[in-house]
DNA sequence: ACAACTATTTAGCATAGCTAAGGTAATAAA
DNA sequence: TTTATTACCTTAGCTATGCTAAATAGTTGT
């Protein structure tokens, strides 16, 4: 098709829009709201984090964090840890329970878009496994999942 | 590569995540906050909508978008018209400034996404070029664009 | 006319973002 | 070692944006 970069990155971005708003649709389900998703999907994949770090990861103040993971931790989300050399810092760890409640969420997501591609003809199945990597490599240097709106 | 549909889903759903938090670093500069940016692009692409239209779209409640409208009717955004034959429906529009501040944005993810598509070797953009046709055709029947999170 | 339905708004509440400012721990410098 | 600075987190208070329930206004059907 010879398309441009600009051309290229223009339906990525609608296509991008479009699978997060279909997908979004399940997360109700959960009883999580999307900050709770996100932040614990960072957790969980990335394994144990700072505030701050977390922080960075989800494009927010540190404060936000903070209140977030104190609600979190009543709600059996994450326990949160002191690290033992550097006592300022503060550790969310997933709980068995948080860990659930994402993988099963995540699983509803991925489960309904999977639908879809099974629905689209060989061809463009086809396409889009070859480009699967291709996308992956768009963002190497990119931080976690994080559930994402 | 021979992937599943379960494969191909999960894939395209952590690709479409990096995508938009990377793009999304952008929005601050329009001055813009999510929610109108994400509205203002269903109105400006899609044309004038109905408040329960716009929700829907959105994904949100009515009296959310009431709000919204409201506030970005004083910010100049969009203007409120009445349906002429139905009198109880308010049409959103886009103003000029509404629009140009839309569009400026919108070139600003894609420009900053279409520089990453440009740093992959040949043959990915290629693969990227060929996926996009089938991406558009995941989601069809969707809805409209909408700037998403 | 009037009952039922539809579109929007209002009111009141919860969540989640921000900045500013405070507390505590670690580190650098005098 | 004492002092100053820096780093990490939390608290407090504000704004934006989501929700439900209920009110208002317009339309439609009997």
């Amino acid at each position: 098709m010879n398309d441009t970069e600009r051309g290229i990155a223009d339906r990525l971005h609608s296509a991008a829009i479009h699978l997060l708003r279909h997908v979004r649709t399940e997360d109700a389900e959960s009883g999580l709201t999307a900050s709770r998703l996100s932040a614990l999907s960072v957790i969980v994949f990335g394994g144990p984090i700072s505030i701050s770090d977390l922080a960075a990861a989800e494009q927010v103040r540190p404060p936000t964090i903070s209140r977030l993971a104190k609600e979190m931790g009543w709600e059996g989300l994450v326990r949160r840890e002191r690290d033992s050399t550097d006592r300022r810092i503060v550790r969310l760890r997933a709980t068995a329970k948080g860990r659930q409640l994402l993988l099963e969420g995540r699983e509803r997501r991925i489960a309904k878009l999977a639908q879809r591609v099974a629905e689209l003809p060989p061809e463009d199945r086809e396409r889009l496994s070859d480009a699967a990597s291709a996308l992956e490599r768009l963002f190497l240097a990119a931080d976690h999942d994080g559930a994402g709106p």
